[in-house]
DNA sequence: CTCCATCGTTTACATGTGTAATCGACTACG
DNA sequence: CGTAGTCGATTACACATGTAAACGATGGAG
């Protein structure tokens, strides 16, 4: 059987922008992807080209020939993504709970009163 | 002048470990905390040294001479760690905004009724 | 006084990351 | 048909990180 155990790499930042770029819209030629991020990172051409053959290796993109180009496209979902990282976060800070992370932000001023409306709502559906 | 403008350097997750003893218990010698960190890490007492060495050019621990060794305490807060990492986090991932976490975090099932009930305490007294 | 244990410091080395230049293949233009 | 542009692939290179060995000073045991 096809390994089974094999645990996702790690997204690096950089790589998590040209992810950003696939998530909002896929698939997508380098090219495209470049005019999505190389602007504001002040990126070459190059750079994503790197950036998605690495996340290619780390099969977190697909790609899929399109004439001579590739087309990428995104393997693992955002939700799954921001998952990972969030809980990372939360163990290697807090202990793994998600209590302390949110008083930190309500000390730390994080909150913006529409968050915190927002959250009550939120907190009203998960008790109903 | 001194240069005010210095951003503090990012601590690493191994160097976050020895940080942890260090607010945990402070000032300790580089023995010390290899105490608390060699066995639980794998590590030996030459990477606690590095660890520590690195730290020490970060700004981030100081060091005081007793005798022939070095005593070590952490120069920046744990509050302030957790801060900028929770901030660099929310910042990646949700835009800034702290509700899309906590949103998150709720639909992950991340939340234990224990973290609900913390969580709608610290509301209450924000709100208060 | 000599030698060993212990410090902190210096050096090492593999891997990951940011950022790109270069290369070989191919295609479209002239 | 040759050649310039474009692709992905390969190679490059500096810096960060994880992990540690080697080195030089030094203080305490004998």
């Amino acid at each position: 059987m096809s390994d089974a155990s094999e645990q996702p790499e790690r997204i690096s930042e950089a790589e998590q922008a040209v992810m950003e770029a696939l998530w909002q819209r896929s698939p997508l030629t380098a090219q495209e992807v470049c005019e999505q991020v190389c602007g504001p990172r002040g990126w070459s051409l190059n750079t994503v080209k790197t950036l998605l053959s690495r996340l290619v290796t780390k099969q977190a993109v697909a790609t899929e020939p399109d004439g001579k180009r590739f087309l990428y496209s995104p393997k693992i979902a955002r939700a799954q993504y921001v998952g990972t990282e969030s809980r990372r976060l939360v163990d290697r800070l807090f202990g793994g709970r998600a209590a302390p992370l949110f008083a930190h932000l309500a000390q730390a001023e994080a909150l913006t009163p529409d968050d915190i409306a927002e959250i009550e709502a939120l907190l009203k559906e998960l008790k109903s």
